[in-house]
DNA sequence: TCCTCGTTCAACCTCGCGGTTGAAGAAGAC
DNA sequence: GTCTTCTTCAACCGCGAGGTTGAACGAGGA
């Protein structure tokens, strides 16, 4: 993936699997074999999640022997939240402003009660 | 697509170019081709994205004569703020009570200064 | 040393995404 | 009515994502 670090990380969280590791490691680190077991799929392909995650920058990976817990790394989310809340903030600014607009000339533009149509 | 719709607001946002669109849609509301007009894709390729963030619940259509203004429901945004930061609390509240641990037991797990290595 | 366990690499397959072109709908404008 | 504008539908293409199997790698344990 040559995506930006914004794409990645939606990207990563797109998928039900992922988001699911995602909250199991907000409880407790763990291993690629713990992770896998709960899922009907192969270890190679949570492995290939796992770098997923990796590469959207929501997880490490340490050494440990023969086993690579795997950590989760929740700064990232930071990136998402600021920018969603820049333009969830922008629209409702929006509407702050349209209300402000219909407030000042409800003649013309708010249905009237009692105004025959 | 048939995914859940956290999967589908996620996916949504994981193209830059669609995050372009929501971005100018917090502005105000926009027609298709006006919101094409910016990129060198054509007008269809546009309509896709829109398909998409309609179906992600992103943005709505309504009908004014041929043009069909779009317009961006911000309201969606809080599913996955939801969900970010449930899983932030928690990651947090594993480090205070790790620092906790650490602070009941230091000689044992945190490295001394001064001490040989 | 050899074996076993945990993990990743490599090759392959299928399917959906983002893009294209071309045609069809929908709703004024003439 | 016909024409024009804005938009979407349909079919197609290339490519990357998510899955598989099989083999290799790394680091203890026997």
């Amino acid at each position: 993936m040559v995506a930006d670090p914004l794409s990645r990380v939606f990207s990563a969280l797109a998928d039900p699997t992922r988001r699911d590791i995602v909250a199991r490691l907000a409880v407790a680190d763990a291993t690629v074999n713990e992770l896998a077991a709960p899922y009907d799929v192969t270890v190679q392909a949570v492995s290939k999640h796992l770098k997923v995650l990796e590469d959207a920058g929501l997880v490490s990976r340490s050494r440990e022997a023969q086993r690579r817990p795997v950590h989760l790394e929740a700064e990232v989310f930071d990136l998402m939240t600021k920018w969603i809340e820049r333009y969830r903030r922008q629209a409702e600014e929006r509407y702050r402003r349209l209300d402000d607009v219909l407030r000042d000339m409800p003649d013309a533009v708010l249905p009237q009660e009692g105004t025959p149509s």
